[in-house]
RNA sequence: GGUCCUAUAGCUCAGUUGGUAGAGCGCCGCCCUUACAAGGCGGAUGUCGCAGGUUCGAGUCCUGCUGGGACCACCA
């Protein structure tokens, strides 16, 4: 031990700034290349998106991931721990837009001189989809740079070297690769098929993008022209859909209508003839229990419409707006009233004519139903048919179900329960996993497609790149064989113009962050990785995708472990979202209470569990840094006593008692129960400062082996104690562990509990006696220097063993004049007080 | 409709093989005790959601119910 260089007057402020500039300079969390597979751990942290904002929650699971980091790093394993940045995708595009007020079309050229204006226009700017990828780019550059600085204030020890961004060369090119690695094992294909279909994005998007939201409908009831009877009458909530109407359908055992499977009826103001159908999906109970199939009004139509083999009438076009012309067979009148109108003013029109006609049976019946929407979109979901890209996930194959179910049985959750989320998601897969997308700034599908003599492209022999080409963009590339001339002409090709859903990037992080398309010696040094830490939120999209990518690639669960965080509650308890306006964001959190405060807040959260932001949990933290800096000052102010052995009982059950510690945290830290680490470890060090250090103190202050006994215990505890707060609190431990060590506290070995045989209960034993003194004195509202003239301590012979060791210390604690400890008799103490000492002037 | 979590002091939450209810905050009182007054010491506070069951003994295990939260499914 280095001799202490103890500051006057510790303090928290500016060592944020200061500690992060050394672990920077001195590349203290740099990843050690040289390393192999056993002696690293990997952590596959969640790239945050950075078109949203910074808030909470992200602190939160960050903070806890980082403990467990930290503590991976002191039992000696070397860090991979890398930050991706998630920049791919629609938010991006839609902050770009509003950003700079401006809109992609692809069908405009290059513009190299284009700059936005200063102040976004009222009326978007159209660009080439080349100049909006560059603003996307540019806007999400400073984004990066605000994120990384609030990752660094929190102290995260990732190695920023590492970095990836999901749109970065690097991903786009294990995407592509792995992309075509998956077209070449038949688990990505192509398919034409009923969609859902944002109206506003314009783009399809997947099942794992879905979310119901509650919305206000009517059911209007519907008369269908049966040939020599009365007429069918079904309810429905989308009666502008009846053009597209294909048949209508009741359950098999349905007596009511079992007369009518296999005749058919006339549609209403169309009069087009549509079969009953028979499914055993329609229920009974539901409006009329008939209910008319429409190409396409929901996912349940796809189903019959599928599996009852029925034809298309689609009248819906990409834009959600009534198609221009009917489909066959539908007459143009009344459809021309229809054709150009969104389906809610459709609706409206239709519901005129339909109660003109006298098809329309009494008042529309208001109802809410839940209605499918785009998790980022604002309209509900239209059904359109369109050419999408898939890879095969386990929704409608029932071997590879079970493959993903297995995988999820294999792999280790943190809390156990948050299995069975993965679980129902696996089990209700309704398709495959959608991953093309109708956008701009993404990783674009690498293949291009022949054209025929007639320029219609041909789409079942696509073109592939070279994979030493990757990445590509279709839409600028030429495919090899061809001439950039070609494109687009009769006999020439056509570059694929979607891009990727972001997590068909995202769910190959551990293979970006690990650059499994450039550096197979680096992937195979870090996978599979150790960890997964992330939301319960994304468990099926992010958690699944990931591991539905790495079996079909590598055959191999990703991960081993996976830490499922809680969600951030705003401080009355309730969910923190933008539109209740209760985002609690956390930079002005970092500097009132200082980082390693809002850190221990963070990993007060128990493991998987919801937790409201708490300030006063903060100021706790902010306390226990202050405390640490103040018991340290203390501690090592007295002599190194390097020589001197821990001989007296007090300091030995102390030390005991800091072996149990270590012991008990270490257990935690291995079952991912950080939370459970820093209660024990504060727990400890609050009795340490409020009995141990008031019961050695006077004899810390004296001279001899006694002495130096203390001084010793005192300096093991402090080493001990700020090595097991390290990974909470990583700058005040460092900032005291400077004080008086050589190198970083990050890199010192995690304390191995080493019992020295005292006995913890000799501690705990003199400090219950001691706080009933203090409690007497309390009483007595007297001052703590009060003597007490007399104690008498009666109890069982092992207890006053106890207490005989260490009554010099209990005696100089607690200004005891006489002790008496009395065999033989019930336990009592007997505490008589003298008078308080004179007030000084 | 299915699944999971949850219910303990005014608040936030611990309570890990079943053994006399805990912490912090807040509140009240005392103390400027030479590490710490942006501090320290002490105190009060509970039919452990409800009803059964197993057990010598249940906050803890089992069953049912109720409240709260989340996820999945359904969506005419």
């Amino acid at each position: 031990m280095t001799a202490p260089n103890v500051p006057d007057k510790p303090t928290l402020d500016g060592i944020e700034e200061r500690w992060d500039q050394v672990w920077e300079s001195t590349g203290a969390y740099a990843f050690d290349r040289t390393a192999t597979r056993d002696e690293i751990y990997s952590i596959d942290t969640p790239p945050p998106t950075v078109s949203g904002s910074l808030h909470m929650g992200s602190v939160f699971g960050y903070a806890q991931t980082d403990a467990i980091a930290r503590y991976q790093r002191m039992r000696g394993k070397k860090l991979f721990y890398p930050m991706g940045w998630d920049d791919n995708g629609l938010p991006t595009e839609r902050r770009v837009q509003n950003y700079y007020g401006v809109r992609c079309d692809p069908s405009l050229h290059y513009d190299p001189r284009f700059e936005p204006p200063a102040e976004p226009p009222k009326e978007p700017i159209g660009i080439s989809r080349p100049n909006f990828v560059e603003l996307c780019l540019r806007l999400t550059a400073e984004d990066e740079k605000a994120f990384e600085q609030l990752w660094r204030r929190l102290g995260l020890s990732v190695d920023w070297a590492q970095t990836y961004t999901t749109i970065g060369p690097e991903s786009q090119r294990a995407s592509q690769l792995a992309f075509l690695n998956n077209l070449e094992r038949g688990e990505a294909y192509a398919a034409e098929a009923p969609t859902l279909w944002d109206v506003d994005f314009r783009t399809a998007v997947a099942q794992a993008e879905l979310e119901d939201r509650e919305m206000p409908g009517a059911y209007h009831r519907v008369g269908f022209a049966r040939a020599g009877g009365d007429p069918v009458f079904i309810e429905t909530t989308r009666p502008e859909l009846i053009p597209a109407c294909v048949a209508l359908v009741a359950h098999p055992d349905d007596k009511r209508y079992q007369p009518l499977f296999g005749s058919t009826v006339r549609t209403p103001l169309f009069g087009v003839e549509v079969p009953v159908k028979a499914h055993p999906l329609a229920d009974p109970e539901k409006g009329s229990g008939i209910a008319m199939i429409c190409t396409f009004g929901d996912l349940t139509d796809v189903t019959w419409w599928r599996e009852l083999d029925l034809p298309v009438r689609s009248i819906i076009g990409r834009d959600g707006r009534i198609l221009p012309t009917p489909p066959d067979g539908v007459p143009e009148s009344p459809y021309d009233e229809l054709a150009g109108k969104s389906t809610k003013q459709a609706q409206k029109r239709i519901v005129e004519l339909l109660a003109e006609s006298g098809d329309l049976v009494g008042d529309p019946k208001p109802i809410t139903h839940p209605v499918k929407f785009f998790e980022k979109g604002d309209r509900p979901l239209e059904v359109v048919t369109s050419r999408q890209w898939y890879i095969r996930n386990g929704g409608r194959d029932a071997d590879l179900n079970a493959q993903m179910l297995k995988r999820g049985e294999e792999l280790v959750w943190h809390p156990p329960h948050m299995k069975a989320r993965y679980e129902n998601w696996v089990t209700g897969l309704n398709g495959d996993w959608l991953i093309s997308r109708q956008r701009f700034f993404g990783v674009p599908i690498p293949l291009w497609y022949r054209l025929d003599e007639s320029g219609e492209p041909t789409y079942d022999d696509p073109i592939r790149p070279e994979p030493s080409a990757l990445p590509i963009d279709p839409s600028s590339d030429t495919p090899p064989g061809f001439a950039e001339d070609q494109r687009g002409k009769p006999g020439g090709f056509l570059g694929d113009a979607d891009v990727m859903d972001t997590w068909a990037t995202s769910s190959l992080s551990p293979q970006i962050a690990g650059r499994w398309a450039e550096d197979p010696d680096l992937f195979a040094r870090i996978f599979p990785m150790d960890l997964r830490p992330q939301g319960p939120e994304i468990i099926r999209t992010w958690l699944f995708a990931t591991v539905v990518r790495a079996h079909l690639e590598h055959n191999v669960l990703p991960w081993r472990d996976t830490t499922i965080n809680g969600w951030v509650l705003d401080p009355d308890r309730k969910k923190m979202s933008k539109s209740k306006g209760n985002v609690v964001t956390p930079l002005p959190l970092l500097e009132e209470y200082g980082s390693d405060a809002v850190r221990y807040w963070a990993c007060s959260g128990r493991p998987g569990t919801d937790t409201a932001v708490d300030f006063g949990q903060m100021k706790v933290g902010r306390k226990l840094a202050t405390k640490l800096l103040n018991a340290s000052k203390f501690v090592l102010g007295f002599p190194t006593a390097s020589a001197g052995e821990v001989t007296d009982a007090l300091d030995l059950a102390l030390l005991e008692g800091l072996a149990q510690l270590a012991a008990s945290c270490t257990e935690a830290f291995d079952g991912h129960d950080y939370a459970r680490a820093l209660e024990r470890a504060e727990e400890f060090f609050w009795t340490f400062c409020d009995d141990y250090i008031e019961l050695v103190k006077a004899r810390a202050y004296s001279s001899g082996p006694a002495a130096d006994s203390a001084n010793r215990a005192l300096r093991i505890a402090l080493d001990v104690q700020l090595r097991l707060f390290a990974p909470f609190l990583p700058f005040v431990t460092e900032e005291v562990w400077s004080w008086f060590q050589d190198g970083s506290i990050h890199h010192a070995p995690w304390p191995r509990p080493i019992h020295p045989g005292g006995d913890p209960e000799v501690l705990t034993t003199v400090a219950d006696v001691l706080a009933q003194i203090r409690k007497a004195k309390s009483t007595a509202k007297v001052t703590m220097k009060t003597p007490v003239t007399s104690l008498r301590i009666g109890a069982a012979t092992t207890v006053l063993g106890r207490l005989s060791l260490v009554q010099g210390d209990l005696v100089n604690a607690g200004v005891v004049e006489h002790l008496e400890l009395v065999t033989g008799h019930e336990d009592f103490v007997e505490i008589v007080l003298g008078e308080p000492p004179a007030k000084k002037a």
